[in-house]
RNA sequence: GGAGACUUCGCCUAGUCCGGUCUAUGGCGCCGCACUGCUAAUGCGGUUGGGGUUUUAUAGCCCCUCCCGGGUUCGAAUCCCGGAGUCUCCGCCA
């Protein structure tokens, strides 16, 4: 799955992708180390500053030989009888002139562009260094119920008749689930309450589309290392996307913003992935699906102001979490498994009674400009200048959410204890029964 | 799905037939100044945007930009082809 098909589909070229080369050519050693803090090659940075020069070179040819033909271009009406006869042959020349030069200026923006892609975010400082394993728990919270013979979620919500995965299998296939009953309304209760406190904060509510065209992928930068991961409609060039995340970056893409105040989403829509690569993995109930419903945090602003807003974002979900009053930890990302777009990740995880370990609930990531100078999304600063502006996401509930709220809130009976946020966006139940 | 109309510098709009200071008209809005107890009104001036370059700065210079991408031509807002989007009517359908 290569990049250069995107490119000719009208992704942005060009202009946005300097400012930022500017700053990479002051610290070029900075990005090398932070490459190789993620395990990748710094030679991409060498590749990249490569790519820069010669589109620069390109350009200047360029507007040199199109300068002359206008000016030349210009005088031919005025002219007449040999004068004019030599104008045109001397621009006739040109012509051919401007034409391999904008043929050259076009393919060196297309390399630069590649070269571009292919480099990752520049690690935040504070990150932990390593793998998947290496993350820094940065705090535990809540106490872990003391549950005998705790059962799954699966079992919970069969006997709830909330959950319904042979049918989603018989229908759809494996990974896949019907949620009825309770299990809906817990689910939508549980969105909604998202959406409600994601209002109170400031964030404009958003349901969105779920197909979106190469570049809106491309430019969140889904279409890497984890490309076989999104599913995509052949017939029609469009991709399922796999959060919302995806059309909310690229909702303001090619916009220059007001970003004074950061303006942030809470962007609701299903989500969809193949999950390839993770056979027999987590195939039990729906911790691992190929569909699922998801409010996703959404956030544009300065790049200055990033770092702030990340923690933001992070103090968003830890507030769901408390609603739901589940204990969970929260986990700052290594540098190795942060994916190419994040400068830094913090993931909350909950605490599954049945698994006796915690799971990720929530995934926050500071794109910086990451996103932005893909999708050429900028701002205005004091001076009037255009800069690159920063994205940063996070989960605020999903589907998967309801393993934990089942499960550490189970009774012996077989019935589940409605935490008190969620009782209002259940119609006042506090305990949840079999029901239809 | 069928037919037609349309897309111009924040918004509206002239220009497209008949290619060349269109380096785009006018209005609204906005900014500045003047006048007037204040406001309003009026008058004068300014105002497409993006990128590069240069300067202490002001200012300037160059390229790009008339939905997007190709083509014809010495030269394209204007002609040709392809695509996207918007609207109207018809058909169909959650």
């Amino acid at each position: 799955m290569g990049y250069p098909d995107e490119v000719r589909a009208g992704a942005p070229v060009g202009s946005a992708i300097v400012i930022d080369l500017r700053l990479l050519r002051e610290e070029p050693d900075r990005i090398r180390a932070s490459q190789r803090l993620r395990g990748e090659s710094p030679s991409l940075v060498d590749d990249l500053l490569r790519a820069d020069e010669r589109r620069r070179t390109a350009t200047q040819r360029f507007e040199a030989v199109r300068a002359e033909q206008r000016s030349l271009g210009r005088q031919v009406p005025k002219s007449t009888g040999d004068e004019r006869a030599v104008l045109l042959a001397r621009t006739k020349v040109l012509a051919v002139d401007v034409k391999a030069a904008e043929a050259a200026t076009t393919e060196a923006e297309q390399a630069l562009r590649a070269a571009h892609l292919a480099v990752p975010n520049v690690v935040e400082d504070g990150v932990p260094p390593g793998g998947e394993d290496d993350f820094v728990v940065l705090r535990e919270v809540g106490d872990i119920p003391r549950i005998e013979n705790p059962k799954d979620h699966l079992e919970i919500g069969e006997g709830l008749r909330a959950i319904d995965t042979e049918r989603g299998a018989k229908v759809s296939g494996s990974r896949f689930y019907f949620l009825t009953g309770v299990g809906a309304l817990l689910q939508l209760a549980m969105l909604q309450m998202a959406i409600q406190q994601a209002v109170e904060h400031g964030f404009t509510p958003s349901i969105t589309p779920s197909l979106v065209k190469p570049e809106a992928m491309e430019g969140t930068g889904f279409l890497g290392a984890h490309a076989s991961e999104i599913y995509r409609l052949e017939a029609d060039d469009l991709y399922l996307v796999g959060t919302s995340e995806v059309p909310l970056a690229a909702y303001h893409s090619n916009e220059i913003l007001d970003l004074t105040n950061p303006e942030r989403f809470a962007g609701w829509s299903s989500c969809y992935r193949r999950e390839a690569g993770s056979y027999g993995k987590d195939v039990r109930g729906i911790l691992r699906v190929h569909q699922f419903d998801k409010v996703e945090m959404f956030s544009f602003c300065r790049p200055e102001q990033a770092r702030a807003e990340h923690l933001r974002l992070l103090a968003m979900e830890e507030e769901m979490l408390a609603k739901v009053e589940v204990p969970y930890r929260v986990i700052d990302v290594a540098a190795g498994d942060l994916g190419s777009s994040a400068t830094r990740k913090f993931d909350c995880e909950a605490w599954v009674p049945s698994q006796g370990r915690y799971r990720e609930v929530t995934s926050s990531s500071n794109c910086t400009t990451f996103q932005a100078r893909r999708l050429n999304i900028r701002y205005r600063d004091e001076d009037g200048k255009t800069q690159t502006a920063a994205t940063l996401n996070g989960t605020l509930a999903t589907t998967r959410w309801l393993i934990p709220i089942l499960e550490n809130h189970q009774q012996p009976d077989g019935s589940v204890r409605v935490p008190k946020a969620l009782q209002p966006h259940l119609g006042g139940r506090d305990v949840l029964e079999p029901s239809r």
